[in-house]
DNA sequence: TACAATTTTGTAATCAATACAATTTACAAC
DNA sequence: GTTGTAAATTGTATTGATTACAAAATTGTA
């Protein structure tokens, strides 16, 4: 479990970005802060369908659009051309592992190192993914390399 | 126009990573090779169609999805969630204009400075992208918001 | 309570990507 | 040259995430 945030709180950060805070949108970025998991839209909504039974699949996307438009949160691309979302928008970079699809953060220590070829362009956004295999999914590869 | 590569010589290019060269995958290869703007699937369907009137779109994804598993070009994931492709996969930085949806290569000197977060991961691949406002795209904007 | 604005819902549509069977092509053996 | 088999290519159907949009519900306020 992740530190606790009240709902109150919560509102009050929507409020401070200039988003009404219904109750759908405390409860997607409270689920966002308190679940690090970087999750599916699909993973959120059936999470919160549980708490909201009339609960629409278009009002996360429409909250995620609104919460990631004022930058409270992050957009990840995957491999599967899937969208993930990070309720933590500071900088880190995110590896992603190939077979089970977890993501996972990871530091990032000096700021990008851009030689050349940024003349003339106006960079808002900056995303590090790095692709691979987690723990186990390595150690299960070992596993099956040694059996073939 | 960029430096000419003979059929031949990506032929052997191919023939090399264990692909054998049909025409379709010379043609895919040549063209991202001869095309540096990172096309979508679509851009090389059209293009090819002109040269090879009975070519079908699954065969480019079929051949892309080969070159790519052989390392021989990159995928690129772009905010609209389309897939573009880079002929030359050495290490760089993709910027990515929000407006127009232009890609351009950047480079980037020093390795990816990891700090913490990668302990018993095994990376195999690295992906940096900027998003922002390319040259053009940025002067029209800027245009705009003084008539507002 | 009534009204307007906003939010939420739910269905239909979009579109890139995939699955897969049918067709065609390449190529070696005879 | 013909035959046969494997590989490549085609084309259609399907998937699945995302968007569009209008109807319904909710909120806040006069």
């Amino acid at each position: 479990m992740q530190p606790a945030i009240t709902t109150g709180e919560t509102g009050d950060r929507l409020r401070a970005k200039g988003i009404k805070p219904s109750v759908i949108r405390i409860k997607v970025l409270q689920y966002l802060l308190e679940n690090r998991v970087h999750p599916a839209v699909d993973t959120i909504y059936r999470a919160l369908l549980k708490e909201i039974p009339t609960l629409s699949k278009t009002s996360i996307y429409n909250t995620l659009k609104a919460l990631n438009s004022k930058g409270m949160i992050m957009e990840i691309m995957t491999p599967g051309g899937e969208i993930r979302y990070d309720g933590y928008p500071a900088r880190h970079a995110h590896f992603m592992c190939l077979k089970c699809g977890a993501i996972k953060d990871v530091s990032l220590s000096c700021a990008t190192c851009l030689t050349h070829g940024t003349e003339g362009l106006k960079v808002t956004e900056e995303a590090v993914y790095l692709k691979g295999y987690c723990k186990k999914c390595s150690e299960k590869l070992k596993i099956s390399n040694r059996k073939s």
